[in-house]
RNA sequence: GGGCGCGUAGCUCAGCCGGUUAGAGCGCUACAUUGACAUUGUAGAGGUCAGAGGUUCGAGUCCUCUCGCGCCCACCA
């Protein structure tokens, strides 16, 4: 950069022996950022672009305010950036866009876990000072996660920064809502929902983590009217025969088709109900004959719709039983109330016999509580249209899964999909904008539109959303492939009558070594942030992307980091040898067999990273390099270089290096600029990589006249 | 009950459309070295490519089955 100084070897002093990426990542990033070469305003400056006028945009998953960088969020964010790093280089106008999602269950309880340490529930405060306490929270902390994503390199538009309660976001959820609404595909219902008793709110059944738990399961007997007989029905939770409409079987089980019709009279309860067919029964389950619960279970929940049976709601929003439970249970919990029934029935000598039982009980994501499923009244947004759409998007091709084989879960999930629960109990999250509704959206609702109500949505004017509109990419985890990704399909075709991106990637889980998930409360997480500071930021790129192999799970090892670590240093020590030999050379014209070698293998590595590269196939394009930078050029062409100074080999030298950082350098972006500042350049035009312009081929540099020769 | 992924060196993984002595990183062994780099170089040890059968002139590589591991979906009460 400025005038540096020589020893006598005439190595820049610059670049000193080991490389430290502390003393140039932050550095290196203020630059970037203060130069604005993230803003693709800026970032498009070249006349002679032959990508000039098209645009690249991605916009970033928002990460919940309440998280910080875990390594799922590491390794998303390197491939989004190695992308619009590659295209900002290849010319294109390009956006990154980045944001935060004001997740409402999860803020809402890391806030209230803050309060109960002051000894205070949000009960205590109200809604309004609750709110306002959220809102303070989220000032403090809900960045944080954004100043992690700098630390590892991220190149996004932060100028553009989005919030899903922003005031502008707010409004495109509002009137995306009353669109809906205006269509009449947003209705009112009773159903029954996933309810926890603590969130005191409805939860989809995305939102709902399984666990295997030993129970048990009671068989009991249920007396037939006017006879002596019995019908014995199976069921985990005694409990809930208080609430019992009915009895349903199989209408082909032989062993009951007679009985379809009759009267039974519900032990303790003392009701008559009736014995019902459904074919929704399976035969071999249990005794084959079902209790049947309309108010606490999804499917009797049906089952009752279709025979018009009673809803008994015995279980009240606090996990406690009613006073239709009966006066010996009201208040009681459901667990108490089970143990009394128990002790009942035995009395009665109704309990025919008592299995043990595994079965996967349903909780809240968030809290961990059983979910306690009841009838409750919800606001839904009817499905059937939108899903219609978004299946076709993807059928068609506008719209396709990388890797390829996720289009399964997706399919799978819209062929059964159900209406949207879209109300939730909470306090914090945007308000469902009718007169006299107070609860709120499911956070959900305002993701579902993110592609294009960061852009500006729903103001028709919105320059932003007409010119970056709509998007390329999207990268994302597995889990969220229909929580977030098919919702946003439907979005946006319903709401910008075309797609929101072309390509999802959905990229690999991140494991520990042997294949366990990495969680913070099982202790099995690492913090990437822990390995920048150990490695710098380059090395942590790297070592995640060296893994990221066909597509699998990623079965975390630090030692790919290490090898990050490592290769930075080798690069550094590359271009000091490159940089520094420049006295005492052959005059020579004519290329060599070695000479001729090493040029044309690069450029083969070159072409072969791009075809990676189109293909997502990161891991891939970063072991050639990798292989190439060390083994051929450092470990063959070098030594040759040592042995052969000349003209020549030192042109050469300093071709390939600079190709070399070109080509790396979405991947590894502080050092490959870093080396890149300190490289003799004719004109100052290139001063800095970030902002050089290549073809879309990078093998066939734009200004490779210009700049390689020196 | 459906669906998906994986089983290749001690560990983490490459090996594309099937083709000569199966590769890398880390680890291990021996040697080298004050002029880019010990965060290095050279050489080396280490694999019946989960198992069985099949297709083929030829199979980690394609087909079938078996075993083992992991994940996802579904209203088995």
């Amino acid at each position: 950069m400025k005038n540096e100084s020589k020893n006598s070897k005439g190595m820049d002093e610059k670049l000193l022996k080991p490389y430290e990426p502390k003393e140039t990542e932050d550095k290196i990033y203020e630059i970037w950022e203060k130069g604005g070469f993230f803003r693709p305003e800026i970032n498009q400056s070249r006349t002679n672009n032959p990508n000039k006028g098209k645009t690249f945009t991605v916009v970033i998953p928002p990460p919940n305010v309440t998280g910080s960088l875990h390594m799922g969020h590491a390794l998303n964010a390197t491939i989004q950036d190695i992308l619009v790093r590659q295209k900002r280089m290849q010319g294109y106008k390009t956006l990154w866009l980045p944001g935060t999602d004001h997740a409402g269950i999860a803020t809402q309880n890391v806030v209230e876990k803050k309060l109960k340490k002051e000894g205070l529930s949000r009960h205590d405060l109200g809604k309004e000072k609750f709110i306002e306490r959220v809102w303070e929270w989220k000032k403090e902390y809900g960045n944080i996660i954004l100043g992690q994503l700098k630390k590892l390199g991220a190149s996004c538009d932060w100028s553009r920064t989005k919030f899903t309660m922003d005031e502008d976001y707010a409004k495109a959820v509002k009137a995306a809502f009353l669109h809906y609404y205006k269509k009449g595909w947003i209705y009112q219902g009773d159903r029954v929902v996933n309810w926890c008793v603590r969130c005191q709110t409805s939860l989809s059944d995305l939102e709902l983590e399984y666990e295997e738990e030993k129970g048990k399961l009671w068989h009991i007997k249920y007396p037939i009217k006017d006879s002596k007989k019995f019908i014995t029905v199976a069921t985990t939770r005694p409990e809930t025969m208080l609430g019992d409409s009915a009895v349903a079987v199989n209408p082909k089980d032989e062993r009951y088709k007679k009985l379809i019709g009759k009267t039974v009279i519900l032990p303790i309860a003392n009701r008559e109900i009736p014995i019902v067919a459904d074919r929704a029964i399976e035969m071999e389950f249990g005794t084959g004959a079902v209790k049947t619960t309309p108010a606490h279970d999804m499917l009797d929940f049906e089952i009752g719709q279709k025979n018009n049976l009673p809803v008994h709601k015995i279980i009240n929003q606090f996990g406690k039983m009613t006073t239709e439970a009966g006066s010996e249970y009201e208040g009681l919990s459901a667990k108490d109330a089970r143990g009394k029934i128990i002790i009942e029935l035995e009395k009665l000598s109704l309990l025919e016999k008592t299995e043990n039982y595994d079965h996967r009980v349903s909780k809240c994501y968030r809290c961990g509580k059983v979910i306690e499923p009841q009838i409750s009244k919800q606001w839904f947004l009817k499905m059937d249209e939108l899903a219609k759409k978004a299946k076709e998007a993807v059928k068609k091709g506008e719209v396709s899964f990388c890797p390829k084989r996720w289009e399964k879960v997706y399919f799978n999930w819209m062929d059964n999909i159900k209406d949207w629960c879209v109300s939730r109990q909470i306090w914090w999250g945007h308000k469902i904008p009718l007169e006299g509704v107070d609860d709120v959206l499911d956070t959900w609702f305002s993701s579902a539109l993110w592609p294009f109500a960061t852009l500006g949505w729903p103001e028709e004017e919105s320059s932003d959303l007409k010119e970056f509109y709509p998007t390329q990419v999207i990268s994302t985890a597995r889990d969220i492939i229909n929580l977030w990704v098919a919702r946003m399909i439907f979005s946006s075709y319903e709401f910008m009558k075309q797609k929101p991106f072309t390509d999802i990637i959905i990229h690999p889980t991140i494991l520990t070594k042997d294949g366990k998930r990495m969680s913070k409360s099982l202790g099995t997480g690492i913090d990437p942030m822990n390995l920048i500071e150990k490695y710098g930021a380059d090395a942590t790129r790297f070592g995640l992307i060296y893994q990221m192999m066909g597509g699998q799970d990623i079965h975390f090892s630090e030692d790919a980091i290490m090898a990050g670590k490592k290769f930075a240093n080798k690069l550094w020590n590359i271009a000091r040898f490159v940089s520094g030999q420049s006295e005492g050379l052959k005059p020579e014209t004519k290329k060599s067999k070695q000479d001729e070698e090493i040029i044309k293998k690069l450029d083969d590595i070159i072409n072969s990273v791009n075809k990676d590269m189109e293909e997502y196939k990161f891991g891939q394009a970063l072991h050639t390099i990798y292989d190439f930078v060390w083994h051929d050029f450092a470990d063959e062409y070098i030594e040759y270089a040592k042995k052969n100074q000349t003209d020549k080999t030192k042109e050469i030298l300093c071709e390939s290096l600079k190709k070399i950082l070109t080509i790396l350098h979405p991947f590894m972006p502080f050092i490959t600029e870093e080396i890149w500042s300190v490289l003799p350049k004719k004109n100052n035009k290139f001063q800095h990589l970030s902002r050089l312009k290549l073809k879309p081929k990078m093998s066939e540099l734009l200004i490779t006249k210009e700049w390689l020769k020196q």
